[in-house]
DNA sequence: GTGCCATCTTACGTGAACGTCAAATCTGTG
DNA sequence: CACAGATTTGACGTTCACGTAAGATGGCAC
């Protein structure tokens, strides 16, 4: 998969698309990227000089993550901007870990990290534990299925043997 | 369990409520069991005289079943519509099947269930996976921040030692 | 029969998450 | 520069899953 580049691919990967590509790779409309603008979800990572919005890595990336959690988890759009703004914390939290050198304020920085990201586990874990159960339901279904088609089957073999 | 009637409660367990008390144990509102009959999702098990909708067990179970496919996995209420008359075929099928005695005929009634069945558990299956995933990145991250609060716990120790 | 609360039908309203259309503007190409 | 196609900002429309209010009936105690 290394792509041999025809034209001298820049090094940095802060190559930015806008909004048409973006929404294609995203897999969303661009109206859905507006919208997220809109509502305070997602900023574009700049603009042209003409204003035309400008998407990089990480924002796809946060659309993807945005996605995941609305059509995975469940949740809206209020609470997914709850969850993306402790997350963009986290962020800001890692550069003030790394800049100060008090052990103390490091600790309590990884705290708050550490309680942000329990609170969104715990809340998917019992989302997991009851969905699989109710998976499990299904597949005893399904055995419960399959083992009558088998009875059927030996019942034919007997028939036709006798 | 084993409940001692104060009044001589019937035997056979179909006691009608009427959709007040339903919506109370179904934990939705009057409004939505209504709904669910208007866009063919949900009948009354019967009425009253007077033309009072009454739920009996069957009835309010459906009722669970419908906000567990819709609030767990998240399907609209067109596809839930989907799932249940099918679940209502296998019903059917089921009748079918002990009026029959054509083992052919049992045979392809119970691959139908089957069928069905197989690919509502595939469909769920593949979303508790993703899920789970999304789960497991999660507890990764908890462990990192975790691992984190140690070595400052660490550290304070040995300052403190010193 | 008379209250009184629950329930009925009918119908309009609502919030979330976009869809769609119009008119102006930007961007890349010949 | 001229032109085509992409993008911009409003602003109104739409679908889903109900909420809510109004007026008429039903069910039941007294």
């Amino acid at each position: 998969m290394t792509e041999v580049a025809s034209s001298p691919a820049p090094a940095t990967d802060d190559r930015h698309v806008r909004i048409g590509e973006a929404a294609q790779l995203a897999g969303v409309s661009e109206r859905t990227l507006r919208y997220y603008e809109e509502i305070g979800l997602l900023n574009p990572s700049g603009h042209s000089a003409g204003g035309c919005r400008e998407y990089g890595a990480a924002a796809l990336a946060r659309v993807a993550r945005i996605r995941e959690l609305q059509e995975l988890i469940g949740l809206n759009l209020e609470e997914i901007r709850g969850v993306v703004t402790r997350e963009d914390r986290i962020g800001s939290l890692r550069d003030a870990f790394n800049q100060t050198d008090d052990p103390r304020e490091r600790s309590a920085l990884v705290l708050e990290a550490l309680d942000m990201t329990e609170a969104l586990h715990a809340r998917v874990a019992a989302k997991v534990e009851r969905i699989a159960e109710f998976r499990d339901e299904l597949a005893d279904r399904v055995a419960h299925y399959r083992a009558l088609l088998a009875e059927r089957a030996t019942e034919a073999e007997e028939r036709s043997a006798s």
